[in-house]
DNA sequence: AGCACGCCGACT
DNA sequence: GTCGGCGTGCTC
């Protein structure tokens, strides 16, 4: 007897390993293929990643696959590498990595091409006398004319046209008027194609010209880093880039942070390219980002631009990949798989031999060190295109201005002169409600969430406490349930900046934009819509405005409070308070009007803006690097993060106590270990958290460890009470 | 993860 | 007497 192939399954659980299975008899499921299978008591869906003649396991254990589901692969060879890789370089189970990779209906069974029922017209129906036909019924003659006018409806596009025709078809069918059938629905694929005419760009300067001419210059893979200071034109370098690939007939994937996919950016593309690019976010619906996967995959899609996730999109025929706004840690999933879409934007098109171009006005310090060490390609473009000028920057010492409510003297007057020079002003703050504490006047005590170690933000237009950190909300207190004192807030969010800003300026329109203002769905499009037209004067907002939105109305930067970052803890704190700092500088002045920043900090003479205001980001980026270097912290080591949490705290500290045992058994050299320690905001959500930091100038015997310690902590009894997880180059270190 | 098995507390 | 609490073990 002929034995059966054995599959190599992937299951999307928290599981390390592949299971075997029996193929159904006669068949083939080749890898990238999806599978039913049982598993354990139930059935899951599964995709085979590997197949093999014989099993480790005896073949009394092996249980058949019930259902092979896909009739071609799904996943191609070099998207399979992807997976394994990822599986690897992060140290998270492969079938949670292969979910990650899916979009939702895939994951779940559904067909790739989903059917969808189509109405015809025949010739009979195209002949039809229609006034006769209206005589006697109404209702056909009117759904007739509908299928006349269209083009092979759907039963979606005619449910919307005609509510009730279902009950009509019949009659027509019966007359021999229309015919019914089943198409792979190409809605979004029709769209993508349709041609909405090629706007000319502007002609290219120096900068970017050269810039183009050492991308193109590459052959196969190579890492490019374009370095352009906001406004130097980088998309337009992108849009030049994206246009050769699309002659040649290749594929291009565009990676942007999440805030950075905006339809400013989308109508951009689609102007300049002729073609609506595919797009994949969360803001979709299930079926169009599936339609935009299946277009990518079978290379009708040319353009794909997508978040983080988007990384994993198989391309029929790819050409470049570009990473833009590279040093945002949207970039970085900080959940579950905790992959860094663009380590593996630069890993894919090594594998794939093309280039990737890494943009940023305010590029990673990893990315630059990789730039010094020469493994990466470093092209700058230091001028604003067209005739902007860079913005003006200066600092008010809060200690020695008044202050009305959190905004300072010097900073009311600029507000007060930009608007009556019919200019816009933008207020950043970076902590959104109305006051971070709420404060009992008598006692001090500030209310607190129960579930974390922190405050809860005062919500003054909702009148409730929130925890920013776990989500609970409960009513503000009007007087303190320790000694019945009133209680007042204390400090400034978005929303008192607002009502502070407002009873300022009270003839002027004020629009807040931040994750509060803008959760209702189309309140966000309508607020920016204000925003760029100029007619809101002022903006007050959150990091939701320093990306991807023009505003080409701004004169005028605010920085509320730059002072947090200016003692983090963390060693990545000043590097991600430069680039914010520049990042929201960028959005002043990018027409003719030279921009004015002002930046409120109670610690004017912090070396930091020295370093700022002479040399500007590169400046900050050079002497933090020299710090990094000798304290050897990242990009000259690599770290990785060994979470947990629990319940209790000794259960979290007893499981890291473990690990950190075995980590100093385990025999490899030259990993230091830091901690356990308890996370710097040690409960949230009614947890414990705890760390064990793993730091180590190679790579190799890093993650050597990280194979060992996973191993062992999997079977570990500590690890019974903990949810944990490893943090591969981590960019948070709490 | 998701599910079943299994052994101890307050309840119709 | 039992319903259900979550500790333990397992999934090809």
């Amino acid at each position: 007897m002929k034995s059966r192939g054995i599959l190599r399954v992937a299951i999307n659980a928290p599981l390390s390993r592949l299971f075997d299975y029996l193929a159904p008899e006669g068949a083939i499921a080749r890898p990238g293929t999806r599978v039913r299978v049982p598993f354990g008591r139930q059935s899951q869906i599964g995709t085979v990643l590997e197949n093999a003649d014989k099993s480790e396991l005896p073949s009394s254990r092996l249980r058949s696959a019930s259902a092979i589901i896909d009739r071609e692969p799904l996943l191609m060879e070099d998207d399979l590498w992807l997976i394994r890789f990822t599986a690897d370089y992060y140290h998270h189970p492969i079938g949670e990595v292969v979910a990650a990779a899916l979009p939702a209906p895939l994951r779940q069974g559904k067909p790739l091409e989903n059917p969808v029922r189509k109405v015809t017209l025949t010739t009979a129906g195209a002949e039809a006398d229609l006034a006769k036909l209206g005589k006697r019924a109404k209702r056909q003659a009117e759904l007739l004319t509908i299928i006349r006018d269209g083009e092979n409806l759907n039963y979606g596009e005619l449910d919307a046209a005609m509510p009730g025709w279902r009950r009509v078809r019949k009659s027509l069918a019966e007359k021999g008027f229309i015919e019914e059938y089943e198409a792979a629905d190409d809605a979004v694929a029709f769209e993508n194609l349709a041609s909405v005419g090629q706007q000319k760009g502007p002609p290219l300067n120096t900068d970017q010209k050269n810039a183009l001419k050492i991308i193109r210059s590459g052959n196969g893979f190579r890492a490019n880093v374009l370095d352009g200071v906001t406004g130097s034109g980088k998309t337009e370098v992108y849009l030049h880039l994206i246009q050769d690939e699309i002659d040649a007939g290749r594929q291009v994937l565009v990676l942007v942070p999440e805030i950075g996919l905006t339809p400013q950016l989308v109508d951009r593309f689609q102007r300049r390219l002729g073609f609506a690019p595919a797009l994949l976010h969360s803001g979709l619906s299930d079926s169009a980002r599936l339609a935009s996967w299946r277009n990518a995959r079978n290379g009708s899609a040319q353009l794909i631009v997508g978040t983080r996730s988007s990384i994993f999109v198989p391309l029929k025929n790819a050409g470049l990949i570009i990473v833009d706004e590279e040093h945002d840690s949207s970039l970085k999933q900080q959940e579950g798989l905790r992959y860094s879409s663009r380590d593996l934007a630069v890993a894919r098109a090594k594998r794939l031999h093309i280039p990737v171009v890494l943009g940023s006005a305010t590029p990673s310090l990893d990315t630059l060190q990789r730039c010094r060490e020469g493994s990466y390609e470093n092209i700058q473009m230091p001028v604003r295109a067209g005739k902007a000028v860079p913005p003006l920057m200066r600092l008010v010492d809060v200690t020695k201005h008044d202050a009305f409510d959190g905004i300072s003297e010097p900073v009311i007057a600029a507000i007060e002169k930009n608007i009556v020079g019919k200019g816009q002003v933008l207020v950043y703050l970076n902590r959104r409600g109305f006051a971070p504490t709420l404060i009992c006047s008598g006692c001090g005590k500030v209310a607190e969430c129960s579930r974390c170690d922190s405050r809860m933000t005062v919500h003054a237009g909702s009148g409730l406490l929130k925890c920013h950190h776990c989500g609970a909300q409960r009513n503000v207190d009007s007087e303190c349930p320790e000694c019945g004192s009133s209680c007042l807030p204390l400090g400034h969010g978005t929303e008192r900046l607002e009502d502070t800003l407002q009873s300022r300026f009270p003839g002027e329109v004020i629009t807040r934009i931040d994750s509060d203002s803008t959760r209702l769905k189309g309140t966000m499009s309508k607020a920016l819509a204000m925003a760029t037209s100029g007619d809101a004067r002022i903006l007050v907002g959150t990091q939701m405005l320093s990306k991807g939105h023009h505003f080409p109305n701004l004169t005028l930067v605010v920085v509320v409070n730059a002072d947090q970052g200016l003692f983090s803890t963390d060693f990545r704190g000043g590097e991600r308070l430069a680039q914010s700092l520049v990042q929201v500088s960028g959005r002043a002045g990018r027409e003719e009007r030279q921009g004015e920043v002002i930046i409120q900090t109670a610690f004017p003479q912090h070396p930091f803006w020295n370093e700022l205001f002479r040399g500007g980001y590169q400046s900050v980026a050079d002497s933090a690097l020299r710090e990094r270097e000798a304290a050897v912290w990242p990009p000259f080591s690599r770290l990785a993060l060994l979470r947990a949490s629990a319940a209790r705290r000794e259960d979290a500290h007893n499981f890291l106590d473990k690990a950190r045992r075995t980590a100093e058994n385990a025999g490899i050299e030259g990993v230091r270990i830091l901690g356990p320690v308890s996370a710097p905001m040690e409960r949230k959500a009614g947890r414990f958290r705890a760390q064990l930091l793993l730091q180590s100038r190679q790579r190799q015997s890093l993650h050597q460890l990280l194979a060992i310690l996973r191993a062992t902590l999997e079977a570990a009894r500590e690890a019974r009470k903990v949810r944990w997880s490893i943090d591969v180059d981590p960019i948070e270190l709490f």
